[in-house]
DNA sequence: CGCGGGTATTACTCCGACATAATCGCAAGA
DNA sequence: TCTTGCGATTATGTCGGAGTAATACCCGCG
């Protein structure tokens, strides 16, 4: 009899379902788990640029799921740069030059286990040169409506801090705010990646100790001279405050070394 | 006989076969082409942000192409942010401020058509910003190597005018390398983006008109302030360059203007 | 008027087969 | 011996159909 009968997944779950970080808790589906699985061994450098992906049956075998939802895992990972798949080579892992670095996916992947210390002093040079740019066109091209709602992130930064769900959110939104407030397209895309990657370095820095800097008197320097229309003024604050951002970040890095030694 | 019939994709092969710029001559599979088509569609503006794209079967059976190839191209989208999907309300176009604009696909799809020329300003702004502080890293952390790399490029430049495809690849070989020497792989990645955007900008460049201007002088005062290890230096002579592309660049989308109408 | 459940619609996943394209080895020729 | 071309191999690519899961929408109930 035709008896229709799903495939034993109960039998081996595999590596997509560690619940924390992999799996699809919260609308991430089959396909999302495993771009995940493989971009995060990609990009940690457990598959290294060069390496053949084992074939398509296999692979999709071993992780217990069709060949149609592996191949569409795959396709991401190729759309952002890090693989590239030939008849009868294989799917092979891209040099590192192609990546897509700040696709806002990747930057969460590299952030998923220990990020290079490499990676996170290139980020901040970035920071350094985009954030205070971005600062003078918000001074210069800013209006009533951009103003009205950094100061609504400001109070929701004072309100919470930096510790709570709550307060990381307000920050986001500040940081928006300003983006926004450039007013322009470009910028906006590329910042909302380093808006992302700020993300992870903020939580990271929270999960080493309690942040000994208040955060707030820095944004409030970078928002009056943004308010007043004095770019050089914006510029100035914003370049402190990403060097007092790279500065905790890279404290809370080596004190989490210590401690795991 | 089980006579194995191809089924007739030589009825009406669609939109899928427009041999310049869509299409998938040239390695470029199905899947490539099908997202080529949407993502221009969507980057155009043909697809309004929020509009819906009419569903998987009747979109995938317009196209004459199978589901899962279709799937797979709409995955390419998603990864690059234009685009999400959910059961019962379909696939719809996200706003522009989820779109991953740097995305090398993606500024490929924006200059397929005419480019806005607000987009195009923007573009300009982040190269006026970043560009001159690559020159300044470079300048202070090049080595033989690097050094070595930049001249055979000029050397190219020079025996080939960017007129031809050999000149633009010494321009691009000149860039390349230029960032390998600011040592920084985000700022790598970064300007991956950008160079795919200076391509297109300076292809349109020549669509319109033989460049007047020659571009060999300010590539080598940049050239010479990085050999000299002067960052300052670097920093003008890159700033200039930038503006004066920008230039050229908006005269060429004028005169363009100019003779279509 | 608000609210909870049923329903229809849509994307998601799976399967198995066949097509296409690169690569490698072998053989024929210079 | 070296080169060239052809064919076998093996990977990805494409296809069609069937069944599953999730959710927006509507309808009836309180």
């Amino acid at each position: 009899m035709t008896e229709t009968v799903k495939p034993d997944t109960a039998s081996d779950p595999g590596v997509l379902s560690t619940p924390t970080t992999a799996g699809r808790g919260s609308g991430r589906r089959l396909r999302g788990a495993i771009a995940h699985y493989l971009g995060t061994a990609i990009v940690s450098g457990r598959i290294q640029p060069g390496a053949r992906l084992t074939g398509e049956v296999a692979n999709s075998e071993a992780l217990n799921v069709s060949r149609g939802a592996y191949r569409e895992a795959v396709q991401v990972l190729t759309a952002k740069g890090l693989v590239a798949s030939k008849p009868k080579d294989g799917t092979r892992v891209l040099p590192r030059s192609n990546w897509n670095l700040l696709d806002p996916m990747v930057l969460a992947w590299a952030f998923a286990g220990e990020p290079d210390p490499g990676f996170v002093r290139d980020l901040f040079e970035l920071r350094a040169v985009v954030e205070p740019a971005v600062a003078r066109m918000a001074a210069e091209r800013r209006d009533k409506d951009d103003i009205r709602k950094m100061k609504r992130a400001l109070t929701g930064m004072r309100r919470h801090t930096l510790a709570t769900e709550a307060g990381r959110a307000a920050d986001r939104e500040f940081h928006d705010a300003l983006l926004r407030a450039a007013h322009n397209e470009v910028m906006m895309s590329l910042a909302a990646s380093i808006t992302s990657a700020v993300n992870w370095t903020t939580i990271y820095k929270q999960r080493s100790r309690a942040l000994p800097r208040d955060p707030v008197p820095d944004h409030v320097r970078v928002f009056d001279a943004i308010v007043e229309g004095d770019g050089e003024k914006a510029v100035k604050a914003m370049q402190t405050l990403v060097d007092l951002a790279h500065e905790d970040t890279t404290a809370a890095m080596e004190d989490d070394d210590h401690r795991r030694i």
